[in-house]
DNA sequence: TTGTTACCGCTCAAAGATGAACGATGTGGA
DNA sequence: TCCACATCGTTCATCTTTGAGCGGTAACAA
């Protein structure tokens, strides 16, 4: 089994190469606000898409705007966001399974309680 | 609106009090495994727990092992319980639901993904 | 033109989380 | 009895993550 930490990076580089393929033109604080994670730690992950050829950098659109870039995914990161796409949704699906479990159990603890008080 | 950081916190005291009420005798590296935070985060928040008078240090029943404890839920603590359940099922409800539309929009996605394939 | 404001990518000190290792204690077999 | 081993709570060097703040650029108003 790969760690805990692989997979919540894995999840991550997953969510922004998902946001990049819709939006290239995202800002970095954008995407630390829509995949919740620090600003740095974006910075280091699209460090680390680009280092591995999955995003290069494109020109802003707009304008030509000189401050920002556009994180444009290659051939390559398409391909990867799709390897990607399977496991991500196998693990989103076991964590629904456990979150609804132990709603459930809440649930029942709560009943339980609320009985007690009436007697 | 709290922090993140501070709702997490919330979110692994409950699980602690709400384990340790179910079994006072449960080790930290028990706690720690079933709460999904380190040895040394469990070791942290029961010192919390404990300075903030929610849990006391009993006797390990079984041979007097003097080695560990029991963690026993005061009546302040079994209070604050209580008081944290709801709060904690709320948080969970919303995070199952988030899950579910990430889900539905992933197999849509794949759907589409392999209609193109055919095509 | 000259300020003011807002947002850009990027950095790094500070804060948080981790888990191997330690001394102490219990267990069971030689 | 003695020894080897397992597990206890606890510590702390190490790694990870955070987000305020920096220099730079754009947009707008005066």
């Amino acid at each position: 089994m790969t760690s805990k930490r692989t997979k919540l990076q894995e999840d991550t580089h997953f969510r922004v190469l998902r946001l990049l393929q819709e939006n290239p033109e995202m800002s970095q604080r954008e995407l630390a606000e829509a995949v919740g994670v620090s600003v740095g730690g974006i910075h280091y992950v699209l460090n680390a898409l680009i280092e591995k050829g999955l995003v290069k950098l494109g020109n802003f659109t707009a304008a030509e705007d000189k401050r920002r870039y556009a994180y444009v995914l290659t051939p390559r990161g398409i391909a990867r966001k799709v390897a990607l796409t399977r496991a991500f949704l196998v693990r989103k699906m076991e964590e629904y399974e456990g979150l609804k479990e132990e709603i459930e159990s809440l649930q029942v603890e709560l009943d339980a309680n609320a009985e007690k008080k009436l007697s």
